[in-house]
DNA sequence: TTGATCTATTGGAACGTTCCATTTATAGCG
DNA sequence: CGCTATAAATGGAACGTTCCAATAGATCAA
């Protein structure tokens, strides 16, 4: 069975006794075919079982309607979240998404970006991996297609992105634990090549400043943004002198992790020490002790960028505005106040 | 800048002086060409900023080189754990993978299927989405284009599958739990009309029959595949009379919602009540308490689904033997015996 | 009737590749 | 030198679609 030579429009044209024209037209709706005309093309379609082929089509189109999804790291259920509100969006649009994984690995992303922009994507949406070469995109740029960057951005490069209030985050975060008491805080996770990890790390900073934490009872460790790494992050922090009562963390995934080590050390975050997460993923509302994040309305972003993308198409540019997303922090139980503090300040 | 309109094999063979056949023969390193011709050429590809246009390619090539991955839960880990298994073999193979999420729904997932089609896939690896109907792969079957299904099957269906030995999984599971001394059991979450369900409840009756746990000490709670599902599940099962001791969970995501439900009711998992989860996806290891899970070798899995695709295509065939993967019990911490009972059997 | 206008349909030339059959250049051999 | 064998490069047709300009058939006004 199968494999009778893939039917073409031809073939439908000589089924439904029609011109290839004619079935063309059909198949893009075009309301200059007489309604019968077009039920009889659409049997003979049905009839002959006929896949239309994009690849040639796009050969004289303009624009294809696929676009890209270049991700870093797949395992982060945060990527999938954004990942459906794009969807959204784009399936409205009639575009779509098609998502690759990078695994942080900036040869495998160049390939992979080789690879879409072969398929002749209309557009990119892309969450760079660690350490990304700045021409990566120079190439992609001069080549006119649309590139929208989520999350994460690059140094110097000026292309849109859409992101959350990394700085403002923090400084919510920072000031809540402050004002519950904690005087000697910790950031968690991340490393110094990301600009996010800049801006939060930033906003964590400004707020000690501000409310006059003393450099000398902040500490910063550097580590994996992952679970791991934030189990990492704990066990360097407590061998300290004077060790921290509280910490902001990269994102969910490190904060996940100090709470694990937490437990493992038979003391409970909330309680023994106050942890406060990153991008409010799911699962952070479920966990126990329900972690204190700081929402970034991940599926909005995910939309945003997504709209973004259809008006670059659409008007054929490749430059947009950059979009900076409201955060908000979502104060649980993972953060309570400093057992040696008098301040209060209950939830 | 840019929008120099695009620069083909043509543009190519007029920078380099030769023509468009030589070019031709370079991009696809044929050996025929000498080196210095096919070093003049790679120059001028550089030079103008060529993209290889795989669409027209495609017209006349038997084969490209995309290959779908339909995934019906991309928010759940374990799928991005075989995507990543996946992605390792393909990526040797010179194929590139593009995932697309159905999140569930059999109507996005037609919509998807169709644009993969179109796209002109070589072929498909698809978990399909719970209520998939019967026909949905009849038409990509008789257009030659080879399909595998991972994890999930369709109940009619003859398209290979590469999945894990479900009802072993279950046996295991099970056995362990009653040697531990419980004597109540219960299956927690997924629902009857998912081939993997019957499989996984299949092995859990079974041990039951086996081992000597009469019908009336088995509780039967189906319900989401996730967090939240897992939560109901407990709620429900101790509410009941003789509420049971142990639970196997249809997967991890459930599990890890029953342990969040004992905590929340002050219980502990492992000491007051046993949890077993199935999948073992990377996050069990490090829950507290650590999940006791069957494991499945995601990774493998996903590797084995890419290498019968690859084979699959490479003959030119749409048939293939199914795999069932070995699994085997990971025990932890989740699983200790049951308080009442008099059985030792230490980890 | 003729010509203009409109509707529905059509043929043919692109689009950017690959691949086959040729052509041209180079070398080898008696 | 002429012949064949080999290596390197080439032109043209084909792939399945879209889109433009053209056509055929109605309808209408004068």
């Amino acid at each position: 069975m199968a494999s009778r030579a893939k039917a073409t429009i031809l073939d439908i044209a000589r089924e439904a006794g029609v011109s290839k024209s004619t079935v063309s037209l059909v198949l893009q709706g075009s309301g200059l075919i007489r309604p019968e005309t077009a039920v009889k093309v659409r049997k003979a379609i049905e009839d002959v079982g006929y896949v239309y082929n994009r690849g040639a089509a796009n050969l004289r189109k303009a624009h294809s309607n696929v676009i890209g999804m270049v991700i870093n790291d797949l395992t982060n259920p945060f990527f999938a979240e954004l990942a459906v509100g794009m969807e959204r969006v784009f399936q409205a649009a009639g575009v779509v998404p098609f998502i690759a994984n990078t695994a942080e690995n900036p040869v495998r992303q160049e390939e992979v970006l080789k690879s879409l922009m072969e398929q002749g994507v209309a557009g990119l949406i892309v969450s760079p991996a660690r350490g990304t070469t700045p021409g990566t995109f120079r190439r992609i740029e001069t080549a006119g297609v649309p590139i929208v960057f989520t999350m994460r951005r690059l140094p110097d490069s000026r292309i849109p992105v859409i992101a959350p209030d990394n700085h403002r985050g923090s400084v919510l975060a920072a000031e809540h634990l402050i004002r519950r008491g904690h005087r000697r805080l910790a950031f968690f996770g991340g490393s110094s090549d990301l600009v996010v990890y800049q801006e939060r790390l930033g906003g964590f900073l400004e707020a000690c400043e501000t409310l006059g934490i003393p450099n000398s009872d902040r500490l910063i460790v550097e580590g994996e943004t992952s679970r791991k790494g934030g189990m990492a992050c704990l066990e360097t922090a407590l061998v300290v002198p004077q060790p921290p009562t509280a910490a902001l963390c990269f994102n969910d995934a490190v904060a996940f992790g100090v709470m694990l080590a937490l437990r493992k050390r038979g003391l409970e975050a909330g309680a023994d020490f106050a942890v406060v997460g990153f991008d409010d993923v799911a699962e952070a509302e479920h966990y126990s002790p329900a972690l204190t994040s700081v929402a970034v309305d991940t599926a909005g972003l995910g939309e945003r960028a997504a709209h973004v993308m259809l008006k670059m198409i659409q008007s054929r540019t490749t430059r947009a505005e950059n979009h900076i997303g409201a955060v908000s922090l979502v104060v649980r139980e993972s953060s309570g106040p400093d057992r040696n503090s008098q301040v209060g300040d209950a939830a």
